[in-house]
DNA sequence: AATATGATTCCATAATACTGGAAATATGGT
DNA sequence: ACCATATTTCCAGTATTATGGAATCATATT
């Protein structure tokens, strides 16, 4: 993964509300998330919302399903686990950090 | 870690000239490495590479020692690490991704 | 003290992000 | 067709971030 498609996965990341939305998905596990549980859960106006998830969505850190009028989020595991992969590789190159 | 300072330390990572400085001074090792000659890499105008360091410094990713006039900077890989622990502790909670 | 080097802070500008109400879209039910 | 629900897009306004030249600070050398 080149590194400037890394510096937006970790932007999308770097924000309370969407690392908040982001976390709520992994939790949520395989199933995801419909958009309005989100909303419930962290009491961010619906807007505002659809925002910071598409921002998710752009980066590929989190995918879309639709189930009849609702929109379900779930986070991409291995885009996740992609990116881990690039800061753990930086991290671990020549010093003793792991 | 809670989320609100994970959230900074990922913000200060997610952006392409952040996250060059980070990846140098991780391949740098413990020594780290001057001001100076990440400038002379990235090209960036001294003021504004020392706005990016400034960030990263501010979230404890980066810590400086100054050695006379040259001022070296170096990766924290405990917090480093940390960060990459809230990462893979949110993310293998539930499903099989790990 | 004067000068040089390495780096930061001051300052202003431009660019980007965040926010959220209102209107629009998508889908399903009656 | 009409209404309800779920969510997005439009359209601002506000706030934050990025950028970099010029001035300043910190340290060393002569």
């Amino acid at each position: 993964m080149e590194l400037v498609k890394t510096a937006q996965k970790l932007e999308a990341l770097g924000n309370p509300t969407r690392l908040g939305i982001f976390k709520l998905l992994v939790q949520a596990g395989k199933k995801g998330l419909p958009v309005g549980d989100i909303q419930k859960s962290l009491g961010v106006p619906a807007s505002t919302l659809s925002h910071h998830i598409a921002k998710l969505v752009n980066t590929g850190l989190v995918v879309q399903r639709r189930e009849s009028r609702t929109l379900f989020c779930v986070a991409d595991y291995v885009v996740m686990q992609d990116l881990i992969g690039y800061l753990v590789d930086k991290c671990c190159v020549k010093d003793s950090c792991c």
